[in-house]
RNA sequence: GGCCCCAUCGUCUAGCCCGGCCUAGGACACAAGGUUUUCAUCCUUGCGACAGGGGUUCGAAUCCCCUUGGGGUCACCA
């Protein structure tokens, strides 16, 4: 698992939540719980919640047990269960919890083991879990990346680790401030929060990567002085040659390693007046890690060309900096999308250059477009301001990409992004890609528009009528009611909140040629009488709205008095209603009288008469 | 093409790691019906999948192998 050559000190830590969204109960002293039982494995884990210790300790253990036994499957093989985790967590820093290991058979040896107790001590530690989110920002924000900060976020959050932004700047020609700057709101927006990052600093500041070049050359060096790295010299002209005698070939395309066996001593001659890139010494043999969603990973160096490290302008590549940053700031975790995959070996191999401690690694499935190839432009909005844009709430674009690759629990589709919190696991995302599902997406929006407080939902609502132009900020407040009402009865039609301008559009369209909608005007047009229906109804509203209007009586008045002309229910209703809005669908028409006023409704009535003669 | 990854309803997925509770569950979409002044909402029902082939096993969606199919990646970009 690790590197597959021996079992970790201690495990990384998981918890249950972190203090900030333990919904202000107070919280206990954080605890680190190791155990040192199996002679083996310790198991590591943090705790916060008195209330909650003895579950989340359980689950701590369970977890840790499971994975401690793909780490040394013959040694151990048990799960346990937790007596008196409480006793661990009595405000002092220190405390006992005692397991008891089930006696279970051991495949190999058909033998049984012993049951067991064990018992754990507590600690308090600061969560060693810190992950990271690396944008470059050299455009908007894309939802698949969104998707990978929103896991790295929720996976530290749920376990009292630490989520940090990075960027990733060190490309000048396609990175702006302006997408930068657009990236870090899209996050916030979205109710993501960093602990350390661009603007908010950090003990590894800075957190913009072009700052931290000083840094990358330092590492540079040292591997140059370790050997494990060599200048090339090698023109693009017979990189190029290569390339194409390569595929001619049939034949992978790498570099051959020429320079590689060049003389120290020519090597340093030519640096001076030669221009050279630097390229890592690809080492013989295999490189392993270990990802949570697809388990050991193997790839053999040979595979693995002597990739360029620097650059013949002195600035480090990519594989490189991203190392010597993680290493930098500490980064356990590297969770990111499925197309770094190939970069692993590379980047491990590096960090064994360094001895560094190698991160456990977690690539998420590609978010895919409809032509099952990764999501572009082609084939619909990739970034995620096109969906704020089009007024999807919030929390159902949090939701949607979630489900993206990762389920709550097979049944549940809409869920909170405080169970996304608390459920949230790396190994439990799906390893095949997941085509963008713009029909559930859709619905999903409708869903949490449907649930939300009726101000709330006016509030959201209220910026695309403005931007529309169809009423003022001035509008809203002076007819709050009327206001409040049509977003009420529009509700329940509305996938995104920008809807709610076409739907309301025909209130504020001159009484005269109303644009009508086909459908509608064909609904109307069915019924032989329409006029006579239309005029009738005008007259019986004239008289009727003398006495003042109530929808709530007026509608009950005019489906008696429908039906004592002996007319049926669609045959006023519909005309009725394309008379008002011009639309097929709607609210119920006394309450778009309401809205309209019974004058200009009376207009719209004789307008539509005349125009459905 | 080399290397790597993946494979359950049309789509998102549960189940797979630790084989029997699976005549494979949920959701979207679709279809039918009900409620309704229409549209929508809501409710009910239906349609619909373990890619194929070999093993292993008393038993495989679950473990192994092969085939097929799809994807990713092969920059002095990140």
């Amino acid at each position: 698992m690790q590197q597959g050559d021996r079992v970790p000190e201690a495990f990384e830590v998981e918890s249950q939540r972190t203090a900030r969204r333990a919904g202000g109960e107070p919280l206990g002293q954080a605890l680190l719980v190791r155990m040192r039982q199996f002679g083996v494995a310790r198991l590591g884990g943090q705790v916060e919640h008195r209330a909650r210790a003895q579950a989340a300790v359980e689950v701590l253990v369970q977890q840790h047990l499971r994975r401690a036994q793909e780490e040394c499957t013959r040694e151990l093989s048990g799960t346990a269960r937790v007596r008196g985790g409480r006793t661990a967590l009595h405000g002092s820093n220190l405390g006992l919890l005692r397991l008891e290991i089930e006696p279970r058979r051991d495949a190999a040896s058909a033998r049984w083991s012993r049951p067991r107790t064990s018992t754990i001590l507590c600690a308090p530690m600061k969560s060693p879990i810190r992950v990271r989110f690396a944008p470059s920002p050299t455009g908007k924000l894309h939802v698949g990346g969104a998707r990978t900060a929103l896991f790295n976020w929720a996976y530290a959050r749920g376990r009292g680790g630490q989520f940090l932004l990075r960027i990733e700047d060190t490309d000048p020609e396609r990175s702006t401030k302006e997408f930068e700057t657009a990236i870090l709101e899209g996050l916030r927006w979205l109710g993501i929060d960093w602990d350390e990052g661009p603007d908010v600093g950090g003990p590894h500041a800075p957190y913009h990567q072009r700052l931290r070049i000083e840094r990358h050359r330092e590492y540079a060096t040292r591997l140059h002085v370790l050997g494990r790295s060599y200048r090339c010299f090698c023109s693009r002209e017979r990189l190029d040659e290569l390339s194409k005698a390569q595929e001619a070939a049939k034949q992978r395309l790498a570099y051959d390693g020429l320079c590689r066996r060049l003389p120290q001593a020519e090597s340093d001659r030519r640096a001076a007046d030669e221009p050279f890139v630097t390229r890592f010494a690809v080492p013989e043999g295999e490189t392993r890690f270990f990802d949570h969603v697809r388990g050991e990973c193997v790839f053999q160096n040979a595979e693995v060309e002597d990739w360029v490290m620097v650059r013949s302008d002195g600035n480090p590549t990519y594989n490189f900096v991203v190392v010597c940053d993680d290493i930098d700031m500490e980064i356990t975790h590297v969770f990111r999308g499925e197309e770094h995959l190939v970069n692993t070996p590379k980047q491990v191999l590096l960090y064994k250059a360094f001895e560094a401690k190698v991160p456990e690694f977690g690539h998420l499935p590609l978010m895919l477009g409809t032509d099952k190839k990764k999501l572009s432009k082609r084939t619909g909005d990739t970034a995620l301001q096109d969906y704020r844009d089009k007024g999807y709430p919030k929390a159902a674009i949090v939701n949607f990409l979630c489900l993206q690759g990762w389920a709550i629990d097979g049944e549940r589709v809409v869920f909170s992004v405080d169970e996304l919190v608390q459920r949230f696991d790396i190994k439990d995302v799906q390893k095949a890609g997941a085509i963008f599902d713009l029909d559930k997406f859709v619905w999903l929006a409708g869903e949490y528009i449907r649930h939300e407080p009726l101000e709330t939902l006016a509030a959201n609502c209220a910026p695309f009528v403005l931007q529309a132009g169809l009423m003022s900020v001035a509008d809203i407040d002076a007819r709050r009611e009327w206001w409040l009402s049509i977003v009420a009865a529009e509700r329940e039609r509305l996938r995104t909140y920008a809807d709610l301008v076409g739907r309301m559009q025909y209130l504020f369209a001159p009484d005269v040629d109303l644009a009508w909608d086909a459908a509608g005007e064909a609904a109307a047009r069915k019924h032989e009488n329409r006029v006579a229906t239309l005029s009738g109804f005008q007259a019986w509203l004239a008289e009727r709205a003398k006495a003042g209007y109530d929808p709530v009586k007026v509608r009950d008045e005019a489906k008696q008095w429908v039906a004592a002309q002996g007319w049926k229910i669609p045959q006023l209703f519909q005309p009725l209603r394309l008379a008002l809005s011009g639309q097929m669908g709607g609210p119920d028409v006394f309450d778009m009288i309401g809205w309209l006023g019974v004058e200009r409704s009376l207009a719209r009535i004789a307008d539509a008469a005349r125009r459905l003669l």
